[in-house]
DNA sequence: CTGTTAGCGCTTTCAC
DNA sequence: GTGAAAGCGCTAACAG
């Protein structure tokens, strides 16, 4: 039976910012200047310190570090306004946590604007600035935007873009998926249920203005080219994430392709989606779309979608509040557990 | 721009033991004592206090909680010995988590011992006890191990079984996919990818006296006799997850049967079945395993495999850690946050 | 049965 | 530049 110990200091007692002061010759005032990279002290009494805390790979204690700086902690998400299902699963899991956030005395709100109109969205996190610890937005990539993310960040305040990037900016991590990577995805999928028949592939997007649907079918297109020659892409119908126009505009184009075997749905309007092809009576067409939401998997079950591909929005909204944290704490971040996944749903493997 | 906080004491200071102390008229010493259910406190006395408690919404502050309790927690992860790549990944991301571990100082020891054993296995359980905060545990299903555990869960430890239930013992959380779910989600995978041929399908697992693996057949099965009757599931190739064993097994099968359209690699061995299909030249055939590890990672991008369902090992890892320390803290869990899903996996969302 | 008190290991003034 | 000291909000003795 062998046993193994996972820290360094195995069952002794855990050293204390008082130890390492002790052992620098220092006082505990010093120690903690330079653990936080506090000015105020002497070159060479940094190093001094700094090697002692690392000959000992002491680590402080959170807890006491948490008690001791007294005042809680704010953080804002910044979440579009209107009636967005993906949206309101990510504000419902960050109160399911309600209890958590406050046994740490962190204090989340959430504020809701325009984050299509970069003017609003920028001017909503104008506002913000030194107000909050940490900020999680849904962004929108524009310069304006971009820039008050890097007034926020200049600042002093934590930010992390959610669901949405500004790759350009100075935010501090991205919480959400590879979007050309969920696109490829989407592609595999409907490329191989298809199972070889050969065909014509629709595609119902919002936008292709929205970086996300735009990288997204980006994906889909390599897969569908460099795969699946026996299926030809056709152009994207923008239905700006509104179940009739996208109902309308699939309604028409089944109704002059009777070869159509594959439907992307890249964004929302799903139900228009979904009845258009039902009414069109093609129920044989391979459906994949986005997300889990009560519709898609009432539509997973029911065989008329095959595949959603999903960004888990609990884990989505979770990981905000604990990379937050952990920027504001100055923790280290563990990369693999912030990491979204893309993850594909089918009927089986339904949450 | 609608604003709105999550916590229910917005802005204003969190309320302190101190204060519920006050308001219901007794000492901090009472209010803690009723906060954790200890005796000595008289019935109406409790009834007041957390009444005070139930008003005031109050949490206690984990952080205090922690500093004021003083000694290090300590668990231990029961493992499999021998060298199995799945266990490796989950020893391996607990080993990444020990800066966060030991900043909230926590002790987590591996302890390996064979875990198909039960009477071993049970041993190692027994010579635990008390030791111990918490223990995750790669359970077997068996009357000595569920005594074992329920022994550990009676003298106060807290107890997750991980990857491998016990049902019927009372420990208190499982850490791990509902396999018969994922046994469904590779049985729609084989039939949907073979699109629609018809032919005959292996299987090929360690045993069909594991648990885990005989509960992925029952689930294959369920989903090919209902959904794919154009397949027909050929007996299980029993190769003890051994690379030569499954490969001989499997090479014999392929050989007598040319119209083998489908195979499911229930447990590991995977290098066995790989070089057994590619050997006979059988590059066709839909081939979907478990796990993602550096083996299946390549045989994905090869085109060699076309699925694998995966259970995070990372997030098992670390879901087990949480779930103990909550347990330990006597925090509520966060179910959502803390269940394993089933993951599939394909060439173009490998993790 | 209930209350008082001394810390836990940090952060943060305020002195020197 | 550096140090001393007063808490932060709990827990766990120990008294009564």
């Amino acid at each position: 039976m062998a046993q193994e110990t996972l820290s360094d200091a195995p069952t002794v007692a855990a050293l204390t910012l008082k130890d390492i002061a002790r052992q620098a010759g220092v006082s505990l005032a010093t120690v903690d200047r330079v653990l936080h990279n506090r000015p105020g002290v002497r070159p060479d009494t940094v190093r001094r310190v700094q090697e002692t805390i690392a000959r000992n790979a002491f680590q402080p204690h959170v807890a006491a570090a948490e008690l001791a700086r007294g005042r809680a902690r704010r953080f804002a998400f910044v979440m579009p306004s209107g009636p967005n299902p993906f949206m309101q699963q990510i504000e419902a899991y960050l109160g399911e946590m309600s209890a958590w956030l406050s046994a740490r005395r962190l204090n989340v709100e959430m504020i809701a604007t325009d984050v299509f109109d970069p003017s609003v969205l920028a001017a909503s996190l104008e506002a913000l600035s030194a107000e909050y610890d940490g900020v999680a937005v849904v962004a929108l990539d524009h310069p304006g935007v971009r820039a008050a993310i890097n007034d926020l960040v200049e600042a002093g305040t934590k930010v992390v873009t959610l669901v949405s990037d500004v790759p350009s900016s100075r935010r501090h991590h991205y919480v959400g998926i590879d979007n050309i990577a969920a696109g490829r995805t989407a592609g595999a999928l409907v490329g191989r249920l298809a199972g070889g028949r050969s065909g014509k592939v629709a595609i119902v997007a919002g936008s292709q203005g929205l970086r996300d649907h735009a990288e997204r079918i980006f994906g889909f297109n390599q897969v569908m080219a460099s795969e699946f020659p026996e299926l030809s892409v056709m152009p994207v119908l923008e239905g700006r994430d509104e179940d009739d126009r996208s109902g309308q505009l699939l309604a028409r184009l089944l109704g002059r392709h009777a070869d159509i075997v594959g439907l992307y749905n890249v964004g929302a309007g799903t139900q228009g989606v979904a009845k258009a092809l039902s009414d069109a009576g093609r129920g044989k067409v391979v459906f994949v779309g986005h997300d889990v939401t009560a519709l898609t998997r009432r539509l997973l079950l029911q065989g008329v979608m095959d595949a959603a591909i999903s960004q888990n929005p609990g884990h989505e909204a979770r990981a905000a509040v604990r990379v937050l944290l952990a920027l504001a704490r100055g923790e280290p971040i563990l990369r693999e557990q912030e990491k979204i996944r893309i993850d594909i749903v089918m009927r089986d493997n339904l949450p």
